[in-house]
Order: C-alpha cells, then sequence, then structure tokens
DNA sequence: CTAAAACCTGACGCTGACGTCAGAGGCAAG
DNA sequence: CTTGCCTCTGACGTCAGCGTCAGGTTTTAG
C-alpha cells in the first residue's frame, strides 16, 4: 500500500461500522461520546470511520465485557495506541487483571455449584 | 441434637444476618422483598431469622456474581431446597450453566489481552 | 430511667451502557 | 420529484441491586 493509497483510504459511515461491529449506531455515537472513538465528519455533518474503526469498537466490547467502565478504557487506550506505559497506567492494568481473575474464580465456583445441581437431577428425573 | 432443642433453635435478628453474610441490611431486606428469603416476625414486627439464612445469603450472592437475577434465583431455588426439578427448570439450568461458561471464555480473553500489554510495557518501561 | 443502638416502612436516588422517541436534514434511485 | 433509507442532535427512559434519607418504634446497655 501506497502513501497516495492511505491518503485515499475508503471511509465509511456509521451504520456500516455498527453493522460491521455488531454493535448499535446509538452504541457507536455513545463510544465518541466517552472519547473512545474520534470520527471525522462530512461536510453535511455525518460521521466518516477509517475500516479499524469496526476492530476497535470489537476491542471495546471486549474490555466492556470484562467489566472496564468507559472512563478506564479511556484511560488506558493509550498502552494500545502507543505501547508505552507511565506507573500509574501499569497499576491500572495490573487491578483490572487481578479483578478479572477474582471474577474468573467466582464464575468457576458458581459454574461447579450449577454443575452439581444438574447432575443430581439429571439421575434423579 | 434433640427435637426439643432444634424447635428452640436461636433466632437472630436482622443485622446479625447481615454482617455474619457480609452484606447490608437493606441488601437482606431487598432479598425478602425479591422472595429468596423468608423470615419470621416478633411480636414487635422485626425479622427473625434461622442460622442457615447466611449460608443462603451466601448463596444469592454468588448466584448474583454470576450474572444471575434474582427472579432466576427464585425460579431455581426450589431445586436447592428439594432436589428436584422439572423439565422446564433443568433448561434453565443448562442455559445459566452455558451462559456462565461463555462468560468465562470472554473473561479469559480479555485476560490475555491485559497480560499481552503488561508484559509487552513491562519490557518497554 | 434514659440514651444509644438497632429495627421498621416507605420512597426517592444512583450507576452505566445504552434504547427510544422527536423533529429535521441528507442522499441515491426510479 | 419524491420515495425511502440513512444520518443528525438533544433528551428522557430502562434495568437491577442496592444506597440513603425521613420519621417513627423497639431493644439493649448502663
Amino acid at each position: 500500500m501506497t502513501v497516495t493509497e492511505a491518503a485515499t483510504e475508503r471511509l465509511i459511515r456509521i451504520g456500516e461500522v455498527a453493522r460491521g461491529a455488531g454493535v448499535s449506531v446509538r452504541a457507536v455515537r455513545y463510544y465518541e461520546q466517552q472519547g473512545l472513538l474520534v470520527a471525522e465528519r462530512s461536510p453535511s455533518g455525518q460521521r466518516l470511520y477509517r475500516q479499524d474503526a469496526i476492530a476497535r469498537i470489537r476491542f471495546f466490547q471486549q474490555m466492556y465485557a470484562a467489566g472496564l467502565t468507559s472512563r478506564r478504557i479511556t484511560e488506558l487506550l493509550p498502552c494500545w495506541d502507543s505501547g508505552h506505559t507511565d506507573a500509574e497506567q501499569r497499576a491500572m492494568l495490573r487491578a483490572e487483571r487481578d479483578r478479572i481473575q477474582a471474577k474468573v474464580d467466582e464464575l468457576q465456583a458458581a459454574l461447579n455449584r450449577l454443575d452439581e445441581v444438574i447432575a443430581i437431577t439429571d439421575t434423579h428425573p
């Protein structure tokens, strides 16, 4: 890909982004409002996104699913975009990691209790 | 333990239950309101609980942590209390189990992405 | 007996990631 | 041209598990 091609990369509108990422149009606007996603604007004011916006939104969804807030994600986005962190960010990364790991353990425990009941009630129809 | 002792089991008030289970008094009242927890009443109207109420609440917390709603828990409580289930309950048990398992997988994926960044940024201080 | 601590019943508030509705403009096709 | 779909900006609604405040009764400690 040449520099010229990169400069003329095809931009897509919000509907295509939303469908591509499997979220609602409302959600995409919300991400922008939270400072997660920046969009260019067409002369008439419509949002225009680059292709990688879809991957970014998928990443947001993954972090949301892991229990991170929009605020936390904005604070940690530079770690992904620049590959560099300061001490505060490293502390946040560790804290989130530990919280998620604890959550996994909780879920596993709950899973075991459900499986016990399933096993018992399946043998006693 | 004799039958007479069982009949005169020491009942505890809501504050002791809450402290024992590590939740707020408000939370315990909420569980009753949702139909999760029944309490006797003293002549003056105060709630009186048996000791096992604490274990029940710990169980509720575990299910909440696993993403079950109060409604779902009430629907599945008979499975624990009676050890018996009908077809609908078995379907719910399986659905919840699968949902939790999927959630675990999501969290593991997020965990891996965080660990990648932690590993990279720790080697690039 | 009295003061503090604990309990009661409403009932409104909070949080976060959106859903949803209103009213208005933009854009390719027939 | 106009039909129909897409997009825009507010702004209020939702849900669930409580937090919190108000105003009053009850139990306990000294």
